[in-house]
DNA sequence: TGTATTATTTAGACTTATTCTAAATAAAAA
DNA sequence: TTTTTATTTAGAATAAGTCTAAATAATACA
């Protein structure tokens, strides 16, 4: 009847690995059925065995990106990730709790609420642990107009943006990228001003901060 | 005559004690005497057991203070102390090393690197994990506040230049820097010049990201 | 399908940032 | 003291970036 719960780990740090290996060994509700490292894996490991949980990290400059965990809320309806963080920096909490994770701890966190919250996570119920909690009331997810506007984050950067901040954190000059792309060079300006202007920045080091930040570029 | 290895474990991670514990428990050498969470009660340990290695964190916010570090390699000349850091610690390397630890790993480092560090450690030697020490050896700075010449490479940059880059990275401007310094825009230029020269870079980006990878500036 | 929306592109006039050359002064080392 | 290194600066020339405003291309939508 009560079938197992599959669960496939992605977190980089060996020993966190290890932790979680054991703890969930012990409750024999909970099996791990695969472990990936890399994006590739991790997405064809889900496909594979469709487990019910994806534990994974969450990193100031994380290896899997908000672009791999949405594609895996996307294609796997019956698979939800749960987020252990190392940091509680709010800022990236917002934006991992947008993205539709189900579940949200810190490495702080005790063996009951890691355990409590892979059985809410594989139900597809919301478990965050008490000190994210905490920070999440401090500063609602969205303040005033929540039922039109489910997105009050940053305005999403566009494809040709993205590459233009690659080429920026890259170190090419405006007019090295114009040639690059073929481009006028007043449109990578434009590019650039919107760019900031979608972050609230000022500057191409925060530019270059952010792009760290996200994934874009590996530092 | 092969005595065991004694260790106590410090980190506040209850999954990455767990994980320590797991993995040591697979290694008949090692043996983990105590667990400790609080200075008081891992001064109290050490004195009782006289472990060999003491297996600490060290966060930005640290639980144990360097104090207490320094105290328990003070009053304990058989115990050395293997730190493991999470890797967004950059900054504090550097602190801990002077302090005269044995050990240093990030959460990060595999099995093997970690049962070699205990050994090496134990045995009073020195063992630092490859990501640390490429940090090391990237990292040609000396910080302002007058630390042992000998502990790290003589600075290639001078105090001055090491300050531009921090406040090129936070992103203010050759006017605001001006400005804050009370000096010429034109001096602002200059060491910029010679910073890029004397790292052989070519754009504020990599400067940026030298910046980052040296632990000048924090992701 | 046509239409709205968003993304990408561009120019010209204008402002600001940066480089170059070359050197003076201050501080530290020999 | 002398020498070296660090810090500072200016003026002229050049390069980079901004602003306004808009055209074109691609995509979503109904």
């Amino acid at each position: 009847m009560n079938k197992k719960i599959t669960v496939i780990l992605t977190d980089p740090q060996y020993l966190i690995r290890l932790g979680l290996k054991y703890l969930i060994a012990e409750n024999e509700q909970i099996q791990v059925v695969a472990e990936a490292i890399t994006p590739q894996d991790l997405t064809k490991k889900v496909f594979d065995y469709q487990p019910n949980v994806v534990i994974m990290d969450y990193y100031n400059s994380p290896i899997f990106s908000k672009a791999d965990i949405q594609y895996i809320l996307d294609t796997n309806p019956k698979t939800y990730v749960l987020i252990i963080s190392s940091d509680e920096d709010r800022d990236s909490i917002f934006e991992v709790l947008r993205m539709g994770v189900n579940g949200f701890l810190t490495k702080h966190c005790d063996k009951d609420e890691i355990i409590g919250a892979i059985y809410a996570t594989a139900k597809g119920e919301k478990f965050i642990c008490n000190s994210i909690l905490n920070l999440v009331l401090e500063k609602q997810l969205c303040d005033a107009s929540k039922a039109t506007k489910r997105d009050c984050a940053p305005s999403k950067l566009t494809k040709r943006e993205i590459e233009i901040i690659e080429l920026i954190t890259q170190g090419l000059s405006t007019k090295e990228m114009a040639k690059l792309l073929n481009i006028s060079h007043h449109t990578i300006y434009t590019h650039r001003k919107n760019i900031l202007k979608k972050l609230r920045i000022n500057s191409a080091s925060e530019l270059i901060l952010y792009a760290i930040k996200t994934g874009i570029v590996e530092t």
